[in-house]
DNA sequence: CAAAAGTAAATAAACATTTACTTACTAAAC
DNA sequence: GTTTAGTAAGTAAATGTTTATTTACTTTTG
């Protein structure tokens, strides 16, 4: 029986991103994927169902778990609140900074409905990906340090600001200088934090 | 000569609008939008140059303008610091909770790069319509009342997370409660707004 | 009737997916 | 150890559909 090359499924999925990242994923057709990662396109459809199947793979497998992965780094329920917080912040903003494709297609499943849908289809496994997160929140949340309100709102709270500034990030990334550098960052992270604590913490 | 029908005009915008918020843009073909708008496809092009025109004009007019109406409706750059972010959280969440479809839109705009691009483009019109905005954020930081970093960076921490909660809004709507409610917006904007401020204010 | 608004039907390109075939490798048979 | 049959991987080209846009025509109104 003939192996499976793996260099072909590999240059399907780093095709994909790139294409993802430049061009938008409007701009992935499964013609153009095949061509430009030089395979016919029948062999995608030997590694994947469909498009929608290649797509929601390539967004759990590339986007979530790398992403997950990467947030998670050297982060532990232990650590003081702000520090947690701030690793968490350095984390993302770094592997998104470094991942431009992830944070492209991360983007666009908050507005595909297909992607959307994975997205909340495998939130139980992203559940327990994010669980040491989840419990470092409710665990601060009983000591009365965090302020008390549900998980999903503190979650917006303290992690929207940094995507949101990844975003100006590369927007900045075609001009002359770079706004968001990692002091702003930091600071940034102080702020929210700080708003986020009870009095007298 | 024949006067157009203003009614077919309104008739395109709103079948577009609903697509794109019920099937998502990616399902918005012309071909289908005539036919459940009840026109024929050459109407669209009379009004439209292409697909491209139709989509930046539909985002510029419909979501962009009438969100910075929404938004600084009885907003006044007088008002005090936290009073102002206040008005603009609670126009932004109640206007989008009530125009889904603008908001879906407004999260394509962030990563089509077509709309993304448009979006570029018309910053100096959306400058001069945020200028009060601008304004208010500048004047307070002058006053050392708000923390001093570049207003992208204000804007994203101040306004991130309305957008996020909105979110956490829509996903709820199925679902048997609503966590995002107007008290947890009213709150989750005092700590926004709380640790933007310099101490002492 | 002039002239733009509007239509139905056509066009050509692009799309996801399939068909019919070849290649490359494994392992059993000799 | 060489041959050979089997099988999944892979390909080139085709499929039928959908796409944005246009053509050739009709309608409506100043």
């Amino acid at each position: 029986m003939r192996p499976k090359n793996i260099e072909k499924e590999e240059a399907i999925r780093t095709t994909a991103m790139r294409i993802i990242a430049e061009e938008g994923l409007e701009n992935l057709s499964m013609q153009k994927l095949a061509k430009e990662a030089n395979i016919s396109p029948r062999t995608i459809y030997i590694k994947y169902e469909n498009k929608e199947d290649l797509l929601v793979k390539l967004f759990i497998d590339e986007v979530l778990a790398s992403y997950e992965a990467a947030v998670l780094q050297d982060f532990d329920e232990k650590m003081s609140f702000a520090e947690g917080v701030q690793k968490i912040w350095l984390n993302t903003f770094h592997y998104f900074a470094a991942n431009r494709s992830a944070f492209v297609l991360m983007q666009y499943g908050k507005s595909s409905p297909l992607l959307n849908q994975s997205f909340q289809e495998k939130n139980i496994k992203q559940g327990q990906f994010f669980a040491p997160v989840h419990r470092f929140l409710r665990h601060y949340t009983k000591e009365g340090i965090l302020i008390n309100l549900p998980f999903e709102v503190q979650r917006a709270l303290l992690f929207a600001p940094v995507w949101e500034l990844l975003n100006e990030y590369f927007e900045h990334l075609n001009r002359p200088e770079q706004i968001i550098t990692e002091t702003i960052i930091l600071q940034s992270c102080q702020s929210i934090t700080k708003g986020m604590m009870m009095p007298n913490h």
